[in-house]
DNA sequence: GGTGTGATGTTATTATATTACATTATTGCG
DNA sequence: CGCAATAATGTAATATAATAACATCACACC
């Protein structure tokens, strides 16, 4: 199997559990929160969590958000691709919601940014704080 | 004082020895490094550290990694002004040198991606991950 | 001199993540 | 099939990051 063939059907026992958690999930879940909500399903340890997740970033299906140390199912209908890195997200500092995007403009002006100081890029963390639309007019 | 107004001689003992540590350094510390070195100082406790960082990154002197978990001086010859949250850094993940850049037309395209989005921005997160230039090529 | 505010000290605790090692499951191949 | 290699899992312990709670100290200001 490569690793960009992975589908929700080709997942371990414990990659489809956590799956399940981050799915059914309407924002971003801490490794230590899906630990406790699958407890009920044999879950002892938070290995059995972070390995599943590492697995799940790799495959493309979850996305780890660095500035608050959670972790969010992908948004996008097709991920695991090779857009894999080329996301970016909206963090509610209200509600907590995350938007996940794609902006093609954007990657394009932080490649460009690389070449000029001679940066081999990687990956790009964007993660943009502020308020939904929703949570702006209340 | 102004929030706007800190400088090294405003700055408190704590203050002054967080801020010494990080400015001797080559690049990213983490707060329990810093704790570390600087118990020959007498610091003792965690909170003795970030309390000092609080009002560092308050007043735009030290910048936080979110994807490092970890606290860099800033590189700007005067930050602490009004492009405190307008800048990005470029992590090399070989020597784990940071660079600190501002770059207008990144942010610009961040804050119209925002509008697009109906996303009241407060705060941009921008972390490229790769190699620096001298890594790059060794 | 008393009062308010900010800084500091200290202990304990919570939250996040990894190391180390043993075991089990699955895959691929002769 | 039987075996070896690889991947996944289980478990305990530990490392790392951050905060809570509470007491005390320093100092400006009236």
């Amino acid at each position: 199997m490569s690793k960009y063939e992975a589908s929700n059907s080709d997942l371990t026992k414990n990659q489809t559990l956590v799956m399940g958690a981050l799915s059914n999930a309407n924002g971003p879940l801490s490794a230590y929160t899906i630990l406790d909500e699958l407890r009920e399903h044999g879950f002892r340890a938070p290995l059995q969590v972070y390995r599943a997740l590492d697995k799940l970033v790799e495959f493309g299906l979850v996305h780890r958000l660095e500035s608050l140390n959670a972790f969010v199912a992908c948004q996008h209908t097709s991920c695991g691709g090779d857009r894999k890195e080329n996301v970016l997200f909206a963090i509610c500092e209200k509600c907590g919601s995350v938007q996940e995007l794609a902006n093609d403009r954007l990657l394009d002006v932080v490649k460009s940014l690389a070449i000029d100081i001679e940066f081999s890029l990687s990956e790009s963390v964007i993660e943009l704080r502020g308020l939904c639309a929703s949570c702006k007019t209340s």
